[in-house]
RNA sequence: GGGGGCGUAGCUCAGUUGGUUAGAGCGCCGGCCUGUCACGCCGGAGGUCGCGGGUUCGAGUCCCGUCGCUCCCGCCA
């Protein structure tokens, strides 16, 4: 606490604070009952507030005796008396404040409380929909109450750093309009125009992008973004962003500018020991070719290797037809010497299905460079020499091989990587963490099923190279990784009608259909847009990160659950027919 | 939309092959206790086994359905 709280009735002090060198003083604090320790004639409380605990100790002598011995968890109380040093042997190392207590010289209850139905003491393993039903007395508990304030910390921090540099903070509307692409919208009905609808913003970059064209050149904003889909531990349909933008600015600027913000911000979990930036920055296609992924967690190796050349020619089918397509290959991760039963090497087959795979041929390199594996018949000493040699492999290591089109091989194996390394906790804390930029990202993939190109990042993004060859673009875009999370992402924006129109037209849209759906974006930029770009950051997974949490929910005061509802208010819940009418709605 | 896990006392869980009156720890209530800090000791209360249906002489246990929580895939420009 930055200050003592303003001296009145109920408080004069943070019990959490008081230390050896108050002794002597005379104090009053206020809080909750954390716990009591009745000893018939000696009652000991330890009271708690947002600073933390304080043993309070009350002889039978004491007028207010009789409060508390009524006194249950919970209760809410404010009392006075002198801090006194503890006795010899009775110092409690385990309490900021173990090296005094309380004697109590009045004492008050200011409310009565019901049993706790969960225990609030420790990290406990409460159903977290009793948790969420009574939020209030969830966020009691010290983990929360220490998630909470961490998150605090992150926001004023963000606006500490930017307001030094220049930024200002805007804000952007929340009633918006509909822009079907991307995640599905939250709808809010017209009143005054039955049929007509707002949208709640996925994000305010559109909106950012027009405060550059204003003249604004450095925006901010810690920004609530809503998506219709569904949740996950680490996606609730309301998150927040911190969002930025940037003016007259290239890469270099907002990925410094950036890492000046995350670095700031990462000092505040000082245990999580990262480097400070520059950041490395690795390429797109290095990414998805070594980790199978373009947010690589490299704190482990199992890194990915090309054998396709160690294969070619052999007839083994399931090989040879994938090595004489263009786009196929066979990729191979090196597992290492680990113990893995037959049941669980069948079970790889499942876990590559589940990241788009077919599946998983393994072979266990034995001593003399020979192959115990399912597979190995089908191949000359040659063959396996050369790929165990690709994958430096020795005795006793497991091979791992996918083949199959490029990318569903590497999505196969990348999946994979990443459950072997949990399956083999090489993904805890005590791995360290790692940061790094990903960059160099193509502009567009081509959506088969639909025969035209997808924005990879998103269609504003400046792309770089020629664009009658959309295939070989890249885009100007760069996303910030911590351990193989994707925690932030940007780019540097198109600020030419000509290239924003070129590029939703490679979208598939023509020019009608453009104007009708970006019209005010392309109408701004024919003013006169400057260059621009900037990122947004996830502050709900910083901060879960932060925190060593999986679930952004345990950063979030009020989150929903899993199938987006709130267990403490009812929502989402029927509303009045007479609402509906005013809407013009009908529902059924 | 699909798949996995879970649902038994206020909480966290156990519950054998379908078989007597469903248990434990914590919490709660009462009593005792002047140095505890997860206080201790003694005693006690507390159950719609998520809900509905079925099989069976008999269901917490098996089957079908359903609801909820949770994790993952799809989805998340």
């Amino acid at each position: 606490m930055n200050r003592a709280p303003a001296p009145n009735e109920y408080r004069d002090t943070w019990a959490g604070e008081l230390r050896a060198s108050d002794v002597d003083k005379t104090v009053r604090v206020a809080g909750w009952v954390h716990r009591r320790r009745d000893h018939g004639g000696l009652i000991f409380i330890d009271l708690r507030d947002r600073s933390g605990l304080v043993q309070l100790v009350l002889h039978p002598e004491s007028a207010d005796f009789a409060v508390a011995e009524s006194l249950r968890s919970e209760h809410v109380i404010t009392a006075s008396g002198k801090v006194v040093a503890r006795g010899e042997g009775t110092v409690n190392p385990k309490l900021a404040t173990g090296e005094i207590e309380l004697s109590v010289e009045s004492l008050s209850r200011l409310a009565e409380a019901e049993t706790p139905p969960f225990p609030l003491d420790e990290d406990s393993d409460t159903d977290e929909l009793l948790r969420l039903t009574h939020r209030a007395l969830d966020l009691r508990r010290e983990p929360m109450q220490r998630n909470i304030a961490l998150r605090a910390k992150v926001v004023s921090t963000m606006r500490r750093v930017l307001e030094d540099r220049d930024f200002l903070e805007i804000e952007t509307p929340i009633l918006g309009k509909s822009t079907p692409e991307g995640a599905r919208d939250f709808l809010v009905p017209n009143r005054r125009e039955a049929g007509t609808w707002y949208a709640l913003p996925q994000s305010p970059q559109l909106f950012k992008q027009l405060l550059m064209f204003s003249g604004f050149e450095r925006y901010y904003q810690i920004a609530r973004c809503f998506r219709d889909e569904d949740l996950r531990a680490d996606r609730q349909p309301e998150f927040t962003q911190l969002d930025i933008e940037m003016a007259f600015v290239t890469e270099e600027e907002v990925i410094e500018a950036m890492e000046a913000v995350i670095s700031e911000v990462l000092k505040l979990a000082p245990e999580m020991n990262l480097p400070a930036p520059p950041y490395e920055r690795m390429p797109y296609s290095e990414a998805v070719a070594r980790f199978g992924t373009d947010r690589p967690d490299r704190r482990f190796g199992l890194e990915l290797k090309d054998v396709s050349d160690a294969f070619r020619g052999t007839e083994f089918k399931a090989f040879s037809g994938v090595l004489d397509s263009d786009t196929g290959a066979v990729l191979a991760i090196n597992v290492g010497a680990r113990e893995m039963s037959r049941k669980d090497l069948d079970g790889l087959n499942d876990l590559a299905k589940r990241h788009g795979g077919k599946a998983v041929a393994w072979a266990f390199v034995e001593e003399g460079g020979t192959w115990r594996s399912p597979i190995a018949k089908f191949f000359t000493p040659e063959q396996i020499s050369a790929a165990t040699s690709t994958l430096e492999g020795s005795a006793g290591d497991l091979l791992l091989f996918a083949a199959d089109d490029r990318k569903v091989a590497q999505g196969a194996l990348g999946g994979l990587r990443l459950e072997l390394a949990d399956r083999f906790g090489l993904r805890s804390a005590d791995a360290g963490h790692d940061i790094l930029w990903v960059v160099d990202f193509p502009m567009f993939e081509f959506n088969e099923d639909e025969g035209r190109w997808d924005a990879l990042h998103h269609p504003f993004t400046a792309p770089s190279g020629d664009l009658d060859d959309p295939g070989s673009l890249l885009s100007r875009a760069y996303d910030i990784v911590l351990d193989g999370t994707e925690i932030g992402g940007g780019s540097i924006r198109i600020n030419t009608v000509e290239v924003q129109q070129k590029v939703l037209g490679l979208l598939g849209m023509d020019p009608e259909e453009a104007q009708a759906r970006f019209g005010f974006l392309l109408d701004a930029l024919k003013f006169g847009a400057p260059p621009h770009g900037g990122l947004a950051f996830g502050l709900d997974r910083i901060v879960a990160m932060m925190a060593g949490t999986d679930s952004i929910r345990d950063v979030m005061a009020f989150p929903k659950t899993a199938s987006g509802s709130d267990p403490m208010t009812g929502a989402p819940a029927p509303v009045d027919p007479k609402q509906l009418r005013e809407l013009g709605l009908r529902v059924g």
